[in-house]
DNA sequence: CTTTTATGATCGTTATTATCAATAATGGTG
DNA sequence: CACCATTATTGATAATAACGATCATAAAAG
């Protein structure tokens, strides 16, 4: 007893037919004829052996043979998409530069690699740097992408996902927290955890001493582990050698930063397009209202 | 960006040839022409502008997309021919009597749950009864299918599986296990884990007495559960009130039983060819050699 | 090295059939 | 009862898949 095949084709047409619920609309939207529709559905009919739908009144119902194979059909649709734009995918071909801020080289790796399995021509080159130096870098076309951080609604990019600051400590250290506060920051400059940190300890009024500065996080790590000093970071950013400090540390609240996504000025190539995309489906998780 | 759809009858062919390995054998296989084999991978490769396939010297390579293309072909052809075969089986009909003694009524369920999900235009009723009694009506035709427990190596119908019968007793019970064993048994008559059990008992010249009777393996259960004697079970028939014993108890092991499946002697109507199928594939677990 | 043999590719033809446009039928509606 | 929208049917046409035959190539045999 071997199994016949069905034809992709109907069975489109018959999920069609069941999500505009008639026949000449299914024939609209697939440009066919309706005659076509009518016939194709016949033709299922015939292939199985079975009657798939019948007619209470104007309204078209199916039986439960024609849910059944409904259902059926589109779990092989569904397959069958997601086959063909696999195969379409690993055609895609051309190279394409990211620029991320460092800290956040630790939430792409996962992205990176699904981007790598779905378009495995696709030569990627990552490189870092701050927020600030990777926008000049896209608008000059040196980046194809540039993932950034930055103060709540600052002008160009797509928002990808909106993030809470947070004051944090070394797991089980617990430092002065009176004036001046000791801050660990990041490399003088265009940095926008800093500013946002400076921005808010001056409008509470508070003191602050920069303690210790580093190009990265990974720098500034011991120093905060040791309970030498307090950093900034997001939420995503937390590791089991940080603790958080809630409002009753007596900090001033920190503001949302935004996570956006600069794309080069020119027409983006089609990889860079699918990294975009990728990079919005992946983060587009995390983020609060206003 | 719409998703074309794949020909299903050319991914068969995909995989045909990957199976063979060669388009002549492939088309040999398929009963088509091995122009039509050439032309219809030629007519995938041009369909996703791809090549499938390479030549090293005589023997016939993928590619790496032919490679992944035949993986999701064969997701798809799955899927097919699950659907395909699941929208014949909605067409069986008729009606069914399948036999089976009271004891195994508990590891049916599921079994008629799945028959039914496959089957639901076949009416299936369940008659219960000794084994022997069950062969009888098989054997007249009263039944279409009968599920039946009997020694090891007894003639017709077909082994599903193999099981050991043990001895077992209440949870919290130590029962006497000295002469005479109280045994808690089935109605008197042609019951086979009666005949097993006495047999293993004469043969371990021991002594027994029958503690108590009843129609069905419930029945005997208040009696073993309070601690008053012992009976013969199979392991998946063990319930949490019920404790296995073991060697050390100085009981004589018991055989194995075999759990055979009879039909009705007129050629077997297709749902009970389906119900034995599906009884055979389901039960066939458990069973040891020889 | 030449011949044979097996395998896959290509070509022109034929037969099938899916699609279309036009028309008939159906059934609900004013 | 006639009208409108929707669906089924019909006949013609165009697309194309399968075939048989032929050609090309590479391993195997002599």
């Amino acid at each position: 007893m071997r199994a016949p095949t069905f034809d992709l084709t109907l069975l489109r047409t018959l999920v069609t037919i069941a999500d505009t619920g008639s026949v000449t609309a299914a024939a609209k939207r697939l440009a066919y004829t309706q005659s076509t529709v009518s016939m194709q559905l016949q033709r299922l009919e015939t292939q199985l052996d079975v009657s798939l739908h019948e007619r209470a009144g104007r309204r078209l119902r199916f039986t439960p043979e024609g849910d059944r194979l409904l259902a059926h059909a589109r779990r092989l649709l569904a397959l069958n998409d997601d086959a063909w734009s696999d195969m379409q995918a690993r055609q895609i071909t051309g190279d394409l530069t990211l620029g991320i801020p460092e800290d956040y080289a630790s939430l792409l790796p996962s992205v990176f690699a699904y981007f790598h399995q779905l378009y495995p021509a696709v030569g990627l080159t990552v490189k870092c740097g701050t927020s600030a130096h990777l926008v000049e870098q896209v608008k000059a076309a040196e980046l194809d992408l540039a993932l950034v951080t930055r103060q709540r609604n600052s002008p160009g990019g797509d928002v990808i996902r909106r993030e809470p600051l947070i004051w944090a400590v070394g797991v089980n250290q617990q430092p002065s927290l009176s004036d001046p506060i000791p801050l660990a920051l990041y490399s003088p400059g265009a940095d926008v955890f800093r500013e946002v940190a400076e921005q808010a300890l001056q409008a509470a009024g508070r003191d602050w001493r920069v303690a210790y500065t580093s190009q990265s996080m990974a720098g500034l790590a011991p120093i905060v582990t040791a309970g030498l000093a307090v950093v900034v970071v997001t939420r995503s950013m937390l590791t089991p050698s940080l603790r958080p400090l809630d409002d009753s540390s007596g900090l001033p609240a920190l503001p949302m930063i935004e996570l956006a996504l600069h794309r080069a000025p020119h027409r983006p190539s089609e990889p860079a397009r699918r990294l975009g995309e990728l990079i919005r489906e992946q983060l587009a998780a995390p983020s609060e209202a206003l």
